[in-house]
DNA sequence: TTCTTATACCTAAGAAAATTATGTATGTTT
DNA sequence: AAACATACATAATTTTCTTAGGTATAAGAA
């Protein structure tokens, strides 16, 4: 099993993160909380965003709900039971993962 | 401009860092010290590692000399001095990124 | 009222960057 | 002698992203 999610496949953990803290949140409305979230550093297309989606309802992570406002469909997404579960999962190994990879950007300073 | 270097694209300035901090490494030796610094979470493969290398060397942010050591041969890899001042935007970048996204994984708490 | 922008979903083609597999060769340890 | 670590490299494949294209509703500006 690869560890080294981050630099590439970190983006379903980021996502799983945001609905995990909300709750329940739409494709549409996912992407602007990442991008507030981490100050505009994170822009999320929408070729990434709707397959990393649908792949994550395929796996049982994420079940959806489609409703109307106005004429308008929105698709929400929440974590399943089982989903939960691997969430916390993803998201502690992202953590740690991203701590490590701070610690070694802010260490060496030692050298000029 | 993508912004969205880290969850794709970051290894190359991880690589850089660590070569701006120790001055002069070769691959192997590369390798071994980024999973040091992670605590074994980052393992980069040489299918990874060798192209990187070559592609960086290719911009002319790396240039390399070969030692023989006994009966081995090593390619030495260290910043030019242009490879200076680009390395430091990159991590720059690299650090802001990832500060962001820590912030991201550890806000949020509120919730259950 | 027409044009532009924002909202809201989606897929397909292509590029980028990784993994996996394979190859060569030397040196060390069991 | 076999296994493992060092040390380089490339090729085939897969994953995951960007870019581009498509549909449609709603709101605001010109």
């Amino acid at each position: 099993m690869s560890k080294n999610h981050l630099y590439k496949g970190g983006l379903s953990t980021i996502l799983l993160k945001i609905l995990s803290d909300e709750g329940r949140m739409y494709g549409y409305q996912l992407s602007k909380r990442a991008k507030e979230l981490t100050n505009g550093d994170l822009d999320i297309t929408e070729g990434a965003l709707y397959p990393t989606l649908h792949k994550l309802e395929a796996e049982g992570i994420l079940e959806t709900e489609i409703e109307k406002v106005g004429n308008r469909k929105r698709k929400y997404y929440k974590l399943t039971e089982e989903g939960q579960y691997k969430a916390s999962e993803r998201i502690d190994e992202l953590k740690e993962y991203v701590m490590n990879l701070q610690g070694m950007l802010n260490g060496g300073m030692s050298h000029g």
